[in-house]
RNA sequence: GGUCCCGUAGCUCAGUCGGAUAGAGCGCUAGCCUCCGAAGCUAGAGGUCACAGGUUCGAAUCCUGUCGGGACCGCCA
């Protein structure tokens, strides 16, 4: 097969070319065809693949579906690949593959071999994917899973897809929180120098992890910090407690497998005048001003008072209200941080940017945008996903959490007992706006009940057979180069044809920013393979491996490789292994 | 009061930039190991895609409204 890029592609673009030749001929005008598309039909018997080119340009080219499908048809069989070339209605022409055609992309999965399914889509721009971002004040917790598991994933997806990405954690490094980490720190530190310090105070982390800061800091700083003042000790703690605390959540993200590579401080945004800057702008566009805000509905703020500070025309972008940016004493509030930090982003050259946050954020998409579209004059494009809820059972039971009586589930116990690979694959078998349940009793299960094993299985299937054709003599020294001619069984082009949706589902998961898309494809091509094992069983003449006849033989052992090679490929985009054995 | 998300088979969920006869797993019923891994496979039953309107040649998918479930609302972070 000739031509650049996966089937799909090729295929739209003979799609493409057909109606190019159709409007020189002058039987269609030229029309816009952006939305013309090729896919797999859902229904059986329609070929295996249709486009809907007719009925796209029915109303523009005024001309009944059908008699465009029908000229569509009657220049696409000019092509030889092709069993048929159908018309059907309402205007779909549904193409059926040669079998020469459908074993020429096996070919090209062996030749392309780990780097099948890439796509160039994203022609090398920048593209800045930010999540996890936890406050630097304790280790990670079930809460944070989901969607460092999802901004990894779809971070990888991207560069699947020829982004240039940058895999980012943004440190919130300057609230008060970090402030009462300190302070709890200083507590662990006057403990460490023998103290009795009885119980923690409720307005203190409690957390025994911050012992070795306390320790640290008696050994860095001797008992030099009990004579100062709070205002002299507490930044020199602070930063030593957020270094201790950043690096605790590294460790607890590498359980995960997970790396990012830039951190951004809050406070290093502040300090190079990002909110000065963010001031000036927006102000100079006419977008800030002085006014009183209703108060919020549906919860009781207790010291809410109606006070005139400076706001933000938010509402102008799509937002439901208009928003702070300084607190009544004309300190910055919290969101005008953000939004000096996602400009900072944009200023480093990150025109696209992803946010991944947690359910509990939902109510801040809406300001945040309009931040980053006035910030940008509309340069700037801003997605945000949020991860829903985690609910975290026990074989079927709720696992009850509670933060403050401890019994919260970190992501280091989490990953210990369910173990990565099903922690990674689970997180994604579910959109991501969708709440999750994750059953710990579900997860280790070696079943197919458990969607994680089943795909793992079938890779571990497909090893067992290609060590067993490694140890038949009789294969060796055979030409590698080969046409696949006897691979001509219906199941055989089956899965052959879902191995060849793989680059298409790649592009399009990581175009719709929704990396679940990659675990429920596996899970299909594990279960066309199993089919096609168990087929087998049924019928000997299909079995993989057959002394007798070397030629078919080797011809499905290439078939076999294709498999564990897409499974491995995909199975990689997720952060899962793909074991060779799992007996 | 308002915003966002969800509502698809008995259960858990895919499918949604509009496309053909709406799919899978579990559970249920009936089968398949002398045979490359039965941790698997085959067949069957099971649906007015929450409801009501609208747009369209065509709606689970888009729009409006209603009902049910969840997250949330700040000068906190």
């Amino acid at each position: 097969m000739s031509g650049s890029g996966h089937l799909f592609e090729r295929l739209r673009h003979k799609v493409l070319a057909a109606l190019e030749a159709l409007c020189k001929a002058g039987e269609l005008p030229p029309t816009d065809v952006s939305g013309v598309g090729v896919d797999v039909p859902k229904a059986q018997g329609h070929g295996d693949v249709a486009t809907n080119a007719a009925l796209m340009l029915a109303k523009p080219a005024g001309k009944p579906p059908l008699e465009i499908a029908e000229m569509i048809a009657r220049e696409m069989r000019k092509d030889g690949s092709f069993e048929k070339v159908e018309v059907a209605r309402p205007g779909f022409v549904n193409f059926t593959l040669k079998p020469e055609s459908v074993v020429a992309e096996l070919a090209e999965v062996l030749r392309t071999g780990g780097n099948y399914g890439k796509n160039t889509s994203g022609s090398g721009k920048k593209v800045n994917v930010e999540y996890v971002s936890a406050n630097p004040t304790g280790p990670l917790h079930i809460g944070h899973v989901r969607g460092a598991v999802f901004g990894d994933v779809l971070a990888n997806l991207l560069e699947w897809s020829g982004f240039d990405v940058c895999r980012e954690y943004y440190i919130n490094d300057a609230g008060l929180q970090v402030d009462v980490l300190a302070r709890s720190a200083f507590l662990r530190y006057r403990e460490a120098l023998g103290e009795d310090i009885r119980a923690i105070p409720e307005d203190m982390y409690p957390g025994e992890y911050l012992c070795a800061v306390g320790k640290a800091l008696a050994q860095e700083h001797g008992k030099s910090l009990l004579e100062k003042d709070e205002s002299e000790w507490l930044p020199a703690v602070r930063e030593t407690a957020v270094a201790s605390m950043l690096k605790m959540i590294k460790e607890d993200l590498r359980e995960l497998g997970i790396v990012q590579e830039y951190f951004a401080s809050e406070r290093e945004v502040l300090e190079r005048g990002g909110v000065e800057q963010v001031l000036k702008r927006l102000n100079k566009k006419g977008l800030l001003y002085e006014g009183v805000l209703e108060p919020p509905k549906g919860k009781e703020v207790s010291d809410w008072k109606p006070r005139e500070q400076t706001l933000f025309r938010s509402t102008a972008f799509g937002d439901d209200t208009d928003r702070a940016l300084k607190k009544a004493d004309g300190s910055p509030t919290y969101f005008v941080n953000d939004i000096a930090y996602h400009f900072d982003k944009f200023e480093r050259g990150f025109s696209e940017m992803i946010d991944v946050w947690g359910a509990d954020h939902g109510g801040y998409i809406k300001r945040q945008q309009a931040a980053v579209k006035a910030m940008t004059d509309g340069k700037g494009y801003l997605d945000i996903k949020v991860c829903q809820l985690v609910r975290l059972l026990r074989g079927g039971e709720v696992v009850k959490m509670s933060k403050r009586a401890g019994t919260f589930v970190t992501l280091r116990e989490l990953v210990k007992e369910a173990g990565r690979d099903a922690t990674r694959f689970m997180m994604l078998y579910r959109k991501n706006d969708a709440v999750l349940d994750f059953d710990f009793a579900k997860v280790v299960e070696q079943s197919k009940d458990n969607p994680v094993f089943y795909v793992q299985y079938a890779h571990a299937r497909a090893c067992s057979v290609l060590r067993a054709a490694d140890e038949m003599p009789e294969l060796h020294n055979k030409d590698a180069a080969r046409d696949f001619a006897k691979l001509r069984h219906s199941k055989e082009l089956d899965v052959i044809k879902q191995m060849a949706a793989f680059p298409h589902v790649v592009e399009n998961a990581a175009r719709a920013h929704e990396p679940h898309r990659i675990a429920f494809y596996l899970y299909e091509l594990a279960s066309v393979f199993h089919i096609l094992w168990s087929e087998g069983k049924r019928n000997p003449s299909l079995r993989f491996l057959n002394s007798e006849d070397c030629e078919t033989t080797l011809d499905r052992v290439g078939l076999i490789r294709g498999v564990s090679q897409i499974l491995s490929n995909g199975l990689s985009i997720l952060g899962v292994e793909a074991p060779e054995e799992m007996r």
